[in-house]
RNA sequence: GGCGAGUUGGCGGAGUGGUUACGCAGCGGAUUGCAAAUCCGUGUACACGAGUUCGAUUCUCGUACUCGCCUCCA
C-alpha cells in the first residue's frame, strides 16, 4: 500500500499518514460562508483537498473514505444581505449553495461524502455546548455563552501562540461580559429581526466556530483523520475548535492531523474588491477561461505556498492541457496511475511534482499512463472537456478552406510563393489553423474563427 | 506590538549536505521554398553576512526584503 506523508500543522511536521480505520478514513474540510458567489481563492481549499480525497481513495478504496465539508448558512454577513435586499435567507443561502456546487462541479470537484448545513445541526451545537457549561468550559454571561480559554491549558497549542502572547498584542478586543479577552462566543441572542433558535440560554444563535465541532462529532464522531482549511483558519477558528471539541470530550483527541492551505494572491496582490482583481469562479469562466485551466494552476504550486493568480499561469496552463488533451484523446487510459504520479501526491501532497511527472510521461508518449495518472488529480476528464473542441464548422466552410488550400498547393507546385504565403496568412488571420504534414496539409478552426474574414482569398 | 511563513536560473516552480527537477520563454539544429506545427539538443540558479562541515543552495545564527495571522475573511 502506498505511504502517504501529510505535512500536519500541530507538530510542525510531515508525518507518514495512518488511518484510525483503514476501512473509514474520515476527513473533514471548512466550507464556505453562504453568502455570494465563491472566487479563485475560495476554489484553492476546495481543489487541493478533493485531490487529497481522490488520492485516499485510490489507497485505501473508493467507499473507504468519508469526507465532509460543511456549509455555514447562518452569519453575521448573511443577515446583512438578507436586511439589505429584503430577501428571506433561506432563499439567499439555497441560491448561494446552488451556484457553490455549479462553480465547483466546473473545477472538476468531486461532492464530499456529506455536505451539512449548520442550521440542521443547531440542537447538536446546543448540546455540545450545554456540556461545555457543565464541565465548566463555559459560562454564561449578559444572554451569551462565551468559551473559557484559561479552562483549556493546551489552548493556542494549534497555531503556536500563547494566551500571554496574544494578549501582549495590542488589538485584542475587551467586551465587558468576557473573563478573558480571548474568551469566545459560543452562543449570542438574536433580536426578533434576526435568526434565533429556542435554547437553555435564551433566543439566539451559534457562534461561528461551534458548528465545525458538532457537525463533525456528528458525522465523523468525536476523532477522525484529517481536518483541513485555509491557513487564515488556524487562528482564531480551528484553535477554537480544538479547544470547544478536546474539552467536551477529553479523551477522543479530535483531528488527528491539521492541514492548511496557503493564500492565493492576484498578479502580485492581494485579492480586494477595492483593488479591482476579486474574480469569482464564474467570472473568470465566463471570461473563457476553462474550470480545468484554473484547476491545473490551483494545482501547479504545492498547496502550503503561497500561489499568485495570473493571467499567463492562466495561458500556460491552457496550453498545456491542449497538448495533453489532443495526446490523450480518444485513448483508453491505463490500469494504475503512474508510480511516479502517485508517490509525488502521496508525498505531502506535492501536485507540482506530480504534474512534472506527468510532463514526463507525455514526452514519453505515454498517452495511457498520462491519462491514468490525470484522473487522480482530476484532469483530462471527459466531464471537464469540451472546451478544446475546434469549433464545428458547416459544409460550406469546410468546402471553401479545402478550395484555399487545394489553390495553396497548386500555387507552390508553380513556386507561385508569394501567392500561397498569402493563402496561408490569409487563412491564419481567419482563424483557420494549417499543419503541413507529410501526409497533407490538415487544419482545424481556432478559437477566433471568422468565415467572413475567408472572402476574397481566392 | 505579538506570532508565523517565505526569498531558487528570463518567468513559473520542485528538490537535495557532494550528482539532471520539470514547464514556459530563449538559443542552436533537423524539417520547410520560407514559415507554422513537430522532433532533437541546449540552461550550473539557489537574497545577503557569518558559522558548522572535507564539502552548503540544502543545517545553525544574524541582516534585508516580501507575505500571512492576531478583527469578518479561504
Amino acid at each position: 500500500m502506498t505511504e502517504i506523508k501529510l505535512y500536519n500543522t500541530k507538530t510542525r511536521a510531515k508525518e507518514v499518514f495512518t488511518p484510525i480505520d483503514d476501512a473509514n478514513v474520515r476527513m473533514y474540510v471548512c466550507g464556505p460562508t453562504v453568502y455570494d458567489r465563491a472566487h479563485i481563492g475560495n476554489a484553492r481549499p476546495v481543489v487541493v483537498f478533493d485531490t487529497l480525497f481522490r488520492l485516499l481513495r485510490h489507497v485505501y478504496g473508493h467507499y473507504a473514505v468519508k469526507y465532509v465539508r460543511n456549509f455555514t448558512d447562518v452569519d453575521d454577513k448573511i443577515n446583512a444581505k438578507a436586511a439589505a435586499t429584503g430577501r428571506p435567507i433561506r432563499d439567499i443561502t439555497d441560491e448561494t449553495i446552488e451556484w457553490y456546487h455549479d462553480d465547483m462541479d466546473a473545477l472538476g470537484a468531486l461532492r464530499p461524502t456529506h455536505e451539512p448545513r449548520a442550521t440542521e445541526y443547531i440542537a447538536q451545537m446546543i448540546a455540545m455546548i450545554e456540556v461545555l457549561v457543565e464541565k465548566g468550559n463555559a459560562y454564561v454571561s449578559e444572554g451569551h455563552v462565551l468559551f473559557d480559554v484559561n479552562s483549556y491549558d493546551a489552548y493556542g497549542a494549534l497555531s503556536g501562540r500563547s494566551l500571554e502572547d496574544m494578549r501582549a498584542g495590542e488589538r485584542v478586543e475587551i467586551a465587558d461580559y468576557k473573563r478573558d479577552p480571548m474568551d469566545f462566543v459560543l452562543w449570542k441572542p438574536s433580536t426578533d429581526d434576526l435568526p434565533g433558535w429556542d435554547s437553555p440560554w435564551g433566543y439566539g444563535r451559534p457562534g461561528w466556530h461551534i458548528e465545525c465541532s458538532a457537525m463533525s462529532l456528528d458525522l465523523l464522531g468525536d476523532t477522525f483523520d484529517i481536518h483541513g482549511g485555509g491557513i487564515d483558519l488556524q487562528f482564531p477558528h480551528h484553535e477554537n475548535e480544538v479547544a470547544q471539541s478536546c474539552c467536551a470530550y477529553p479523551d477522543s483527541g479530535f483531528a488527528k492531523v491539521w492541514m492548511h492551505n496557503g493564500f492565493l494572491q492576484v498578479e502580485g496582490e492581494k485579492m480586494s474588491k477595492s483593488l479591482g482583481n476579486f474574480f469569482t469562479v464564474k467570472d473568470l469562466l465566463e471570461q473563457g477561461i476553462p474550470g480545468e485551466v484554473m484547476r491545473f494552476v490551483l494545482l501547479s504550486a504545492h498547496y502550503r505556498q503561497p500561489i499568485d493568480w495570473t493571467a499567463k499561469k492562466a495561458a500556460e496552463a491552457e496550453a498545456t492541457l491542449r497538448k495533453w488533451r489532443a495526446l490523450t484523446d480518444g485513448i483508453e487510459p491505463s490500469a494504475n496511475a503512474a508510480s511516479t504520479v502517485v508517490e509525488a501526491l502521496a508525498d505531502d501532497l506535492n501536485t507540482p511534482k506530480a504534474i512534472a511527472a506527468m510532463h514526463e510521461l507525455a514526452g514519453k508518449g505515454d498517452a495511457a499512463g498520462l491519462k491514468a495518472s490525470a484522473a487522480l488529480m482530476g484532469l483530462l476528464s471527459d466531464e471537464l472537456g469540451g472546451w478544446n473542441d475546434a469549433v464545428a464548422v458547416d459544409d460550406k466552410v469546410s468546402g471553401m478552406i479545402e478550395t484555399l488550400l487545394d489553390a495553396r498547393i497548386s500555387a507552390r507546385q508553380n513556386k507561385d510563393f508569394a501567392r500561397s504565403d498569402a493563402l496561408r496568412d490569409g487563412l491564419a488571420a481567419a482563424g483557420v489553423v494549417v499543419k503541413d504534414t507529410p501526409k497533407g496539409a490538415e487544419w482545424e478552426l481556432g478559437a477566433d474563427f471568422d468565415a467572413a474574414k475567408l472572402e476574397g482569398l481566392l
